[in-house]
DNA sequence: AGCTTGACCGACC
DNA sequence: TGGTCGGCCAAGC
């Protein structure tokens, strides 16, 4: 807050925020694709005050999920193929045993071996209710 | 203004 | 199942 209204270190930018709040939106033990949440904040963008905001493939919601994703859940805003976060596969996996998350269950459940989401029924739509 | 990079996606092999 | 390729869009340098 130091005279204009400048970005503080808590504050986010617009589509960052919007980014966010989807995350927030998806119900436990389901999960959106990077794509999906673009598209999703395509089609509910309506203020045509911002210019900005509003846009942004898959890529751009990667980008904030990487920078601000610690604040919300995630593990719920997923890759296309279902595989998991490199690096956090394993937080990642808690959360999905602990959420219900259909995963896919490969025929080698090793203990090194990473399980894939089963996308055919994580994926949320966006409809309440699944 | 151009080039590189990125928590991507889909098609193809 | 996994690798490559092209396309995509914005941020950074």
């Amino acid at each position: 807050m130091s005279g204009t209204g400048e970005t503080g270190a808590g504050e986010l930018p617009p589509y960052a925020e919007r980014v966010l709040a989807v995350a927030e939106l998806i119900p436990a033990g389901r999960v959106m694709t990077y794509g999906d949440v673009a598209e999703w904040l395509r089609d509910e963008e309506p203020p045509a005050g911002l210019p900005e905001t509003g846009t942004g493939g898959p890529r751009q919601v990667g980008r904030v999920m990487a920078l601000y994703g610690g604040a919300v859940p995630w593990w719920r805003v997923v890759r296309a193929d279902g595989r998991l976060l490199p690096g956090s596969e394993l937080r990642a996996l808690a959360h999905y045993r602990e959420e219900d998350t259909p995963l896919r269950t490969a025929a080698r459940e090793a203990d090194d071996h990473i399980p894939r989401l089963d996308m055919r029924r994580a994926r949320w739509d966006g409809q309440p209710g699944g």
